[in-house]
DNA sequence: ATAGGTGCAAACAGTTTGCATGTAT
DNA sequence: ATACATGCAAACTGTTTGCACCTAT
């Protein structure tokens, strides 16, 4: 079983909290506010370990890197603003998406993401650029 | 306008024959049996140029390195076996797969993978283990 | 002839791991 | 006390890039 140490609780407090779905390197940052020292390599290995207890869920969508999330969350899909690069919840699933497959293939689990803009950058007026944690990986 | 050079027909031929989409890996491996020499980094240049000239398609599945497909194809999901851990084609989309965004959110794309067992992992008699091109990325 | 493609090696980003040290139990 | 977690640096994988050379045009 696992030691509680304040690396730990300071990942488990950013997962909780944050609301979205994060970056390890976003982890890093703010648990750093609690953890000043606290190591890339720390949260990549807390995070492991979050997700095998089933405390955590890895959100990972196509071409990027994993993010993390809470895992008593109901079933939801995913959203990425192509503007801001972030990731929403999307609330439900209507079902539906499994048919198709050909015969004899089993469905285990499906993955839903949508690409759009969100609310705020769709708004002209409102604009949001993309935040300092996320700025880094538009490059691509 | 682009050269037309061996190393480039050597990789649209073995994304246009694949049937199925193929890792950079792949490609290298395929292009060989016609340029020998062939190196990793002309697949990926190569495959980017062809990408976006629109006559191939990057088809990225959550957690993994892209693949790539002929884009001739008509709108289709992806099914990846847990077991021999290759990519297929399904065809068709039901819709319906957009609804319930958050107010102001607009969409502009969706992907969809389902996981489960292919047809011949499904079968315990005939099965199939994981190709040698895609072994290596089990241990994942 | 020359613009552009290729091979090679080095650079990068994200992630994992070995090892000595630190710490929760 | 000691088993396990952490920090650091090094290793590793997938991808990109700088540069000298090669080749389709």
């Amino acid at each position: 079983m696992e030691r509680q140490t304040k690396q730990r609780h300071a990942i488990e407090a950013a997962i909780r909290e944050g609301g979205r779905p994060l970056l390890p390197a976003e982890l890093v940052t703010l648990a750093q506010e609690t953890v000043p020292g606290i190591n890339i390599a720390t949260v990549y290995r807390c995070v492991k370990a979050l997700a095998e207890e089933g405390v955590i869920r890895a959100v990972e969508l196509p071409g990027e890197p994993a993010r993390y999330e809470r895992a008593d969350l109901h079933h939801h899909h995913h959203f990425r603003c192509d503007e801001c690069e972030r990731v929403f919840d999307v609330p439900g699933c209507r079902g539906g998406v499994e048919s198709n497959v050909p015969d004899g293939f089993s469905v285990r689990a499906h993955e839903v993401v949508l690409f759009g803009r969100c609310a705020e950058c769709e708004r002209p007026s409102r604009k949001r650029t993309r935040s300092a944690t996320t700025a880094r990986r538009s490059s691509r």
